[in-house]
RNA sequence: GCGUCGGUGGCAGAGUGGUCAAUUGCAACAGACUGUAAAUCUGUCGGACAUCGUCCUACGAAGGUUCAAAUCCUUCCCGGCGCA
């Protein structure tokens, strides 16, 4: 049987895990690298799905299995027709898992930790407490899920009622939900999580990889209309990314994740180690991770697609990409790129500024409107603000990805 | 004119003898955000020094009572309502 998504390598970069190419999907193809946009609840938040067509030109996107689960229920999306005709998604799509909500929910719900752990990770692990998987720190928490060997038991965010994801359970519903790329249910470990912890929800991912695959090919189906990716994990340890990505290479999958946790320090590093040994002909999806010098960096170490909540979320409530005019040249000379910074347009000094959103972006937002009148919109809570800023920042890291494959292109 | 209720920080609005430089909300000012519990969250928000903190000036104005007043009394100014 023809794989429904395959990948299909155009040039390699040199001296570097670089590459760009094509995945094919039932709903269209995607040149890589690509940056995906995150609606997770089937939404762009604020945005139509119009807007990505015509002011932001991303190709794919990509859908939470959790959320849509909780609501309106995968089994409503099914009837639609699943995501493409529910949500009017007229491009290739993904879903996650729920295996972030497995961290996002449970160690780090109620405490403000991210994936990333900034600096020293000792101080976070201080901070925030170790065994944090433990029950009774899950109860003095207050933690919405419950990990044990077969699965998660989820308590809603929404009204509390409780849930059970198994690595099978996760795939049916992606299989109902539809979109043409699925993600193996995973546990994201916390950057706070001692090595022993880790090692231990690696393994543990690795089993739900191989049952996920299992449950993937009983469905004959979505066999034909999705392909499946397996998660790396391992957290900041190297040693663990690579047996992760050993683990998962000799699985049956058609892409992989990168997942979990990083340490900002050796991000570049941890991704090196896994793409060496991840088979070189399947596509690698870096989960959650999309700042413009993080991409730059996911590139150069072989991943070729990302996605990432900052865009819209930094955007919702004020905060834009801007370039400042300088070009940053990476070692190598493999990129030139432009130097990025974020602005907050709720900032005094933009309530007279009326020069464009980014004079040195393309976009049609960029170009077209002010940030002095941003500025307003947002002070005066005008939905168009949270929505022009959107627009804005996707359009802004979708053409610099793209950028960035233009070059690794001309130049071999 | 008489009666009555009221005048609090940029605004609204608590407080009604000490724990009040004064709850809270909004506004303002700044910060955070990386597989979206997120149109969210955090901090500051009279002034000056400034490490907890210290000292000034403040609750319409001016006096007064009291160890102590935004809070009680007197007069004045201003506003709402009622009666003329």
């Amino acid at each position: 049987m023809v794989k429904p998504v395959t990948f299909e390598i155009e040039v390699k970069g040199k001296g570097n895990l670089a590459r760009t190419g094509v995945i094919h999907t039932p709903h269209g193809d995607i040149s890589t690298p690509a940056f995906v946009v995150v609606g997770t609840k089937a939404s762009v938040k604020s945005l139509m799905p119009e807007d990505m067509t015509q002011y932001i030109g991303n190709q794919v996107t990509l859908a939470n299995t959790y959320h849509l689960f909780l609501q309106p229920g995968h089994e409503i999306i099914k009837e639609a027709g699943g995501i493409h005709q529910f949500a009017n998604w007229q491009m290739p799509t993904m879903t996650d898992s729920g295996g972030f909500q497995v961290f996002s929910l449970g160690a780090a719900f109620g405490k403000g930790v991210t994936k990333f752990a900034q600096g020293d990770v000792s101080e976070v692990v201080e901070q925030h407490g170790l065994n944090v998987y433990s029950r009774k720190v899950a109860e003095d928490h207050g933690k919405l899920c419950i990990i044990d060997e077969d699965g998660v038991t989820f308590t809603s965010h929404l009204d509390g009622s409780m849930h059970r994801f198994t690595a099978e359970r996760s795939i049916d519903i992606q299989h109902a939900i539809g979109a043409d790329i699925i993600i193996a249910f995973d546990e994201c470990t916390s950057p706070s999580a001692e090595r022993e912890y880790q090692k231990e929800a690696m393994d543990r991912t690795h089993r739900w990889a191989k049952r996920s695959i299992m449950a993937h090919k009983q469905n004959y189906d979505a066999l034909k209309k999705q392909g499946l990716y397996g998660v790396v994990q391992g957290g900041q340890f190297l040693d663990l990314r690579q047996e992760s990505a050993r683990a998962l290479s000799a699985m049956d999958f058609d892409g992989f994740g990168i997942g979990g946790s990083f340490s900002k320090s050796d991000l570049g590093d941890s991704l090196r180690v896994v793409n060496e040994i991840l088979p070189e002909d399947k596509p690698r999806h870096l989960l959650g991770i999309g700042e413009p010098e993080d991409i730059v960096q996911g590139i150069l170490m072989g991943c070729d697609t990302f996605d990432c909540v900052a865009p819209t979320r930094i955007g919702r409530t004020g905060t834009i990409y801007v370039m400042t005019g300088k070009m940053i040249t990476t070692p190598c000379g493999t990129f030139t790129y432009p130097e990025t910074k974020k602005i907050n347009l709720n900032n005094q000094q933009y309530k007279t500024d009326h020069t464009s959103l980014d004079p040195l972006s393309q976009g049609y937002v960029a170009q077209t409107y002010t940030k002095a009148y941003l500025a307003h919109l947002f002070r005066a809570g005008e939905i168009l603000g949270p929505h022009l800023a959107s627009i804005h920042n996707l359009n802004f890291i979708v053409n610099f990805t793209q950028n960035l494959r233009e070059q690794l292109l001309a130049k071999t």
